[in-house]
DNA sequence: TCTGGGGTCCTAGGACCC
DNA sequence: TCTGGGGTCCTAGGACCC
């Protein structure tokens, strides 16, 4: 009894707002902002809104401070990152616990699952039944024959809901609308696409995949054409994803002017990344020093180091980086990011596709 | 309106080597 | 006068995702 071998795309409705709910039932309904710590006078962004907030015009990454301005009725709360893992912890078990499910997790709220069934409708309809029964969270599926067609799938799915994207259906329920809705194209690429004559998925879809090298180099150019037509990997892996490093950056209320102040930032901030790294277990290879000048001005400055687990040493390579700060110009955010020394066996992502892999 | 914090991967260009 | 060619490594920057 095999069946034919699905992706799933199972995505979390509104998570963050709703777990905020299941703490606190009385907000059921209400428009719920969560960002920062939740005081909207800072300097802070929106994680998530709910979907009444959203009906106002708010979304994710708007300044915290806009948000609350458009709208005056909303529950601010503060992100409580700990929260939302434990949500997801359970979340992802439930899916591992599926029969015959190969679980890939893409992010807090999201993951492929794999499969071989005759009727991937009638098991999507159980995973949602699980998740619901075991977090009481409502999730939304995808169905597809790759996993770019069940991931865009599942936002035809939404809220609660299940839709199946194949070959079959594709290019009659994608080919008319922009690029941009594509997984992994965003407004530069769309507009660079716009540039050659490209505006449609359909149109991308019909493409010579060398025709886009000269504009987006060997891997990209081909790729693009691949997601216009929703091809590409369709196998879901469940490996341990290895992370590639550890960062961690701060924005400051007020920015930073004075030598002093830096330097105890940065002491800070390389203390911080490394309880990261030292729970991971592999030696820093690579440091990354990000700033952001005021007004909104970002450099980097990244170094290959020798492979190091030792405190001082990484602080004193990271002072070095930040000898090549600008002298005299206010900084308003610090980054650091360690890349740390990969397994020789580690998982490759499958497609170019970046991000929460 | 004024832009978080955590990630991944690609590309261009320079350095360096044979 | 007209300045190889290929390969690898490194850094900076860009793009995108959740």
């Amino acid at each position: 009894m095999s069946g034919i071998r699905w992706v799933l795309h199972v995505d979390l409705d509104q998570f963050i707002a709703a777990v905020e709910v299941l703490r606190r039932p009385e907000l059921a309904g209400k428009p719920i902002i969560v960002g920062g710590r939740g005081d909207p006078t800072e300097r802070a962004v929106v994680s998530t809104a709910s979907y009444e907030a959203r009906a106002f015009g708010v979304g994710s990454g708007m300044p915290l401070r806009i948000a609350a301005r458009k709208v005056p009725d909303a529950v601010i709360l503060p992100v409580d990152r700990e929260a939302y893992l434990a949500a997801s912890e359970t979340v992802m078990a439930t899916l591992r616990s599926q029969p015959g499910a190969t679980v890939q997790v893409l992010g807090w709220d999201e993951a492929f699952v794999g499969v071989e069934t005759e009727n991937p409708e009638a098991y999507a309809r159980e995973v949602q039944a699980a998740v619901l029964e075991r977090t009481q969270l409502h999730c939304s599926v995808g169905i597809g024959d790759t996993l770019v067609r069940a991931k865009v799938a599942t936002g035809f799915g939404k809220p609660a809901g299940v839709f199946r994207l194949t070959a079959a259906n594709w290019l009659e329920v994608m080919g008319t609308r922009p690029t941009k809705d594509l997984w992994g194209v965003g407004t530069k690429v769309s507009g660079r696409l716009a540039k050659l004559g490209i505006n449609t998925v359909a149109e991308l879809a019909a493409c010579d995949p060398q025709d886009l090298v000269p504009e987006f180099g060997p891997r990209m150019g081909p790729w693009y054409a691949e997601l216009g037509r929703g091809d590409g990997a369709s196998v879901v892996d469940d490996t341990p994803w290895v992370p590639r490093g550890h960062s961690r950056e701060t924005t400051f209320q007020r920015d930073l002017t004075e030598p002093a102040q830096v330097d105890d930032a940065l002491r800070e901030l390389t203390a911080r990344v490394l309880e990261d790294v030292v729970a991971e277990g592999r030696p820093v290879v690579g440091l990354t020093l990000k700033i952001r000048y005021a007004p909104f001005f970002t450099k980097t400055h990244a170094r290959k180091i020798p492979e190091t687990f030792d405190r001082h040493e990484i602080l004193a390579r990271t002072l070095d980086l930040a000898a090549e700060i600008e002298a005299g110009r206010p900084i308003r955010l610090l980054g650091l990011r360690a890349e740390m020394a990969m397994p020789a066996d580690a998982r490759k992502g499958h497609t170019p596709t970046r991000g929460g892999w």
